[in-house]
Formats: C-alpha cells, structure tokens, sequence
DNA sequence: GCTTGACCTTCCAGTTGGTGGAAGCCCTAG
DNA sequence: CTAGGGCTTCCACCAACTGGAAGGTCAAGC
C-alpha cells in the first residue's frame, strides 16, 4: 500500500503520516522508487492512533500505547494508568474551562453590547485582580 | 520602572513581558544603558493583557481588546462581540473533551487494571470506528 | 578599587502536533 | 510524448511562550 490508500483507510492525512514517521511511531518499508510502503500491520497501527488521537491522548501516550498493545505479557494495570492520567488532565483541563466560562458570561451579560462605550467587560479585564488567585476562586 | 519591576506588579514573568514587547502588545522605553523603562500606563496594561490572558483570550484577542480600551469612542457591542466569540470557542472546546472525557471513563471502568494483558481499552483503540464520526456520535 | 551577585540585554532553540508550499521524481493513460 | 496525479524531500510556519547561553550594568560590601 502506497501512503495515499492507508491515508484513505485510516482517515488520517498524508503529511500526518510522514510525521508520524518522522516521530517514529510507524516504520513503513520503501520500495524500490523511494515510495513508502504500507503494511497490514501498518495500516492497523495507524487506525489505532486515529482513534488514540482523537481521544486527546499526546504523541508520546501513544507511543507508550503502542508498546503496550505491542507486548504479549504487557499489564492491564500499565494501559489503565495512562488513561486515567490522561483523563485527570482532561478534568483539569474542563475545570480550567468552566471557570473561564462562569467569568465570562457573568461579564458578557453585564454588557450592554450597543454603541455606548461603557463596558463592563473591559471594567473587568482592567482591574487589578491580585496574583492569578481570582481566577481560582471563582465559582463554577 | 524596569522589567522586574512590572513583571512583580502584573504577576507576568519577565521573558512573556519582552515577548508581548516583541508582538507589538506593549512599547516601553529605553534608558541609556538599554534597559526597558516601563511607564505606569504599560504596567497597567501588562496587567490587563495578564488578566485576559487568564481567561483564555488569544493574543490577537487582546491587540483588539487593548485596542478597543484604549479608544474612548468605543461601542460596547464589539467588545462584547469578541467576548461571545471566545466564549462560543470555550463552549465547543468544553464539549470535545466532555465527548472524550465520557468515553474515557467507560473503557478506564471497563479495565481491570491487574497484571493480566486483556484490556478493554487497547481492545477499543484497535477497532476500526468507521472515519472518525464515532466521535461526534458518542453521548455527552 | 575591585569583586560579587542580581538584573538586564540579545539571540537561538525547543515545545506540540501538525500544515502549507516549493521543487522535483514516478507512473500511467491518452 | 505529454499531462495529470501521486509520491518524495525539505523548509517554513502556527500559538504562546520557555530555557539557556553569552555578555553588559549596577549597587553593595570589603
């Protein structure tokens, strides 16, 4: 298989793939005109991060990822810990979120948003709220 | 004021500060030996651009938002328009990683997490989920 | 008067995960 | 034999910094 047809198969992009390459997470054959050349276990290898990529996992999760599914003798306990790592990171990363969002909207409702320069929003953002700490006060 | 000074008072370490210099958001002076002379007024607008920061505006975001703060004639609806926009992107961005974060927490709880290689999650990275659709289509 | 250390300067490189484009082979169909 | 599409490499760029090296400046202490 050429790179396009395992593009198409896998639903990722060409430059995707040759980086991807690059990073060492797939190693493709060559042919004899410099092509590269895809393999069954190629292509399933490259669904797998599709799929591990979509679910927000980094490059590197994958790689771990892939020695894991790799291994034969590997432990269910190593590939749950990198999700629920990950999935910690998620958590923060909604509760970070949500906070700016509850600022937010507090300030966009306050705001007239009509031609009058008064603004409740840049009222706000111009206060000296001290440290970063108000941000993590704030309500969700 | 010198950089350390202002970097103190808005809480923003020295090297973002030279940075925002380097993309146009602030213009301090210079004293004779090279140092950077920061005026009150920049102070205060390193600590605005630290606050819109914190809630997630990008940095083009906050050369209209400085912009629109610093111009008396002013309507609030555009403030308020670029604050709706920011606030429609965390919307979705919440939204994504609520998708992975439930299907995340589905293979985690289906994982026994022992020293036995089956695992439910590995098996799920390794299923063909037709395109990428799967994604879109998994409840919050 | 000299050294020490804190502060300041610039510039270069790296981070994450790709994406865009240019220049140039390769291959097949008409 | 030429046109097209697919493939190759390499280089640059995105956001928003961050780290580090090499070196200038300044105030205090001995």
């Amino acid at each position: 298989m050429n790179i396009g047809d395992v593009a198409a198969l896998s639903g990722l992009p060409a430059k995707t793939i040759r980086y991807y390459e690059d990073v060492g997470l797939v190693k493709p054959l060559r042919s004899t005109n410099g092509y590269r050349t895809f393999r069954e276990s190629d292509a399933h290898k490259l669904a797998f991060l599709g799929r591990s990529r979509a679910l927000g996992f980094s490059i590197e999760d994958c790689r771990n990822l892939i020695a894991l599914y790799e291994d034969e003798k590997r432990a269910s306990a190593e590939v749950k810990d990198i999700a629920e790592q990950h999935l910690e990171r998620i958590d923060d990363k909604i509760a970070e979120l949500k906070e700016m969002r509850a600022t937010l909207v507090h300030l966009v409702d306050a705001c007239a948003g009509d031609h009058r320069p008064d603004c409740p929003i840049l009222a706000d953002l111009a206060t000296k709220h001290r440290g970063e700490e108000q941000l993590k006060n704030t309500a969700l």
